[in-house]
DNA sequence: TCAATTGTTCAATAATCGTTGAACATAGGA
DNA sequence: TCCTATGTTCAACGATTATTGAACAATTGA
């Protein structure tokens, strides 16, 4: 197991592995809940995700959005901390983060995203 | 050939949908330009677009862009007039279409996307 | 009427994607 | 030290995807 995922750097972010990632309901989930958590946290681990899916293929989630540079991975312990690269995605692409996120809370019902209530207490 | 090609309603426009459609390196070029040209004309037909690929296809990515909403194809004799559904997107997902749009803008070269000379002049 | 133009549809291909379960690696606690 | 918990990696699969060329449909103009 690599010790520290490999992220890209900010000007390696590419807009359409971006979007395609973010096209996935999965893991635009995941990135609605990391959104929501920001106000909190700003972290969580894969286990408050897993509601969205089993651990694999969560796994599998978690590496694209890396990958493409959504999100970025802190390993601690046994847990894995992943937060938002909302400076990076802002700088790169201003206001593609937000609209995405707006778009996606407007339809949440319709997307099954979590609810307002259902935030991770802060550690 | 169906005379009027389907299009989904603004309310059957979805998120994920929408974000994988411009996902696409050649989809993104074609959104680009159309609204590179909403300025001039808003409508272009598919020979605007040849720079892009081959005929048969452009008329995929065609299918799929009108298949998501993001654009609306109206037949007139042999040629097919296509334009971006900014209000029902701007309604739907309030500034995400120029947020894509703009980020695209950003990376136009690195995208080989068209610039800002290269509109097609109007009918 | 015949030919040319415009664009779609079809069939086939190779590549990629999302999902699953089993196996593995790492760290922490009994 | 052994057991458990947390995630990742691997192999497999079925499904979807983008691309190509050939065939087709509809309209326009000679």
């Amino acid at each position: 197991m690599s010790r520290t995922p490999l992220h890209p750097t900010r000007e390696q972010i590419e807009l359409p592995m971006v979007l395609d990632c973010l096209s996935d309901p999965i893991r635009l989930a995941i990135v609605y809940q990391l959104a929501a958590q920001e106000r909190v946290s700003s972290e969580l681990c894969c286990g408050d995700f897993s509601g969205l899916g089993g651990k694999s293929n969560l796994a599998y989630h978690f590496a694209k959005l890396r990958e493409c540079g959504l999100m970025q991975t802190r390993v601690a312990g046994t847990n894995r901390f992943m937060r938002l690269r909302r400076e990076d995605l802002d700088a790169r692409f201003p206001g593609l983060l937000d609209a995405v996120i707006g778009s996606a809370a407007k339809d949440a019902e319709r997307l099954h995203l979590l609810s307002e209530g259902d935030v991770v207490e802060a550690d």
